[in-house]
DNA sequence: ATTTGTGAACAGTTTCACAGCG
DNA sequence: CGCTGTGAAACTGTTCACAAAT
């Protein structure tokens, strides 16, 4: 009994994806692999990790493995309750996100320091200045926050995040999160993105 | 001489914005362990991958750490041109996002199959049909993309991006892109980015 | 016959321990 | 003498090769 590696995580995350709307019955991990670049070797791996055997001659079975999936990723049960911090022009574009419809999510909760834009907004859950922050999310019970402040609010805001009990925050600002290790994180900023992207192509070699 | 590790690749693109805007001269390897999580050890070992030594008995000179960083990461000489595909809700935050502003990236182009946007929306940059994709891209020089279709258009644009020779792509759809692997990829939609976090978070026991 | 599933070998990454430097 | 810089050790993750399954 191992824990499953980082790595394994989160192409499992994007396999799972891959197979969602995907009209066929059975894949094989060599088509898999011609679709994420992952080597099949791996795939097969990853999906090993598992515990299931949802596979055989001509690939695995694309609703028993999406299963299994959703399953080990905790994607699968009840929905995730999450909330959105900050509601300038990015908080205002994930609001009312068809993304997140048919998905394992829902956005209960809004907040915004500005009580101008909690009042004026219309959204179809409801929107709070960011004094309630601590009140609603222990009441509601979310787990998850989206992180759409601009910088200067960012730090503070994670920090009361995180001591409400917070289990992870998607961080659209360009900020690096200084947190107790038991939050996740994920930064989504373009900036880091583009910055990550470029590191990535250059040829750095290390002076050794 | 060797490749810095990708994993170090990462972390150092977040020093480098970790080190951003810092008022201190120094900073040891302990004070950036007990900003980020990673340890004093690790962060010296990625600093040391830069081949440069900028640090002594009372840390690691800032001003010379971002240098060298910037350096490595390419992040440090001239503007790297950028383009946004899709203009709807997200394609429009990004437009005229202050973000890049001081940033080492320049948008220089946007696109939609949607005339109407292309005509309509203003921006400091050209808009252009998608039909121009290919020719603008050329003719500009353009090696990022910001890809922020609808999912139906993700796959067909992503691979003629790719045709185009674009170096990277930070994609906001939910899609995962099927493209040659000299082509670098950064998943930033929400929905994946929450997935990622359960996932995360999830003690996943591999069953062995 | 073809593809999965997996232990073992290999490669990559992180931690450790301590020499060297300001 | 505290902190960096770095080989060597320990650990983690990936590839390989082939037995098992259908």
């Amino acid at each position: 009994m191992q824990e499953i590696p980082e790595p394994s995580k989160r192409r499992l995350v994007l396999l799972s994806r891959l197979l969602t709307d995907r009209a066929v019955k059975n894949i094989t991990s060599v088509q898999i692999e011609s679709l994420t670049g992952w080597s099949a070797n791996l795939v097969r791996k990853d999906i090993s990790l598992l515990g299931v055997k949802c596979g055989a001659s001509n690939g695995y079975k694309v609703q028993e493995l999406k299963e299994a999936l959703d399953k080990a990723l905790g994607t699968g049960s009840e929905k995730q309750k999450c909330c959105i911090v900050g509601l300038g022009r990015m908080g205002q574009v994930l609001l009312d996100n068809a993304e997140l419809e048919e998905s394992a999510f829902k956005i209960v909760a809004g907040f915004d320091s500005n009580v101008n834009r909690t009042e004026v907004l219309r959204s179809v859950f409801p929107l709070h200045p960011t004094t309630m922050l601590e009140s609603v999310i222990k009441e509601e019970g979310i787990s998850w926050a989206i992180l759409t402040v601009n910088s200067e609010e960012a730090q503070e805001l994670a920090t009361r995040l995180a001591v409400c009990g917070i289990k992870g925050i998607v961080n659209y600002t360009p900020c690096i999160l200084s947190l107790q290790k038991e939050v996740a994180i994920e930064n989504v900023c373009l900036l880091t993105a583009l910055e990550t992207l470029v590191a990535m192509k250059k040829d750095m070699a290390a002076v050794f």
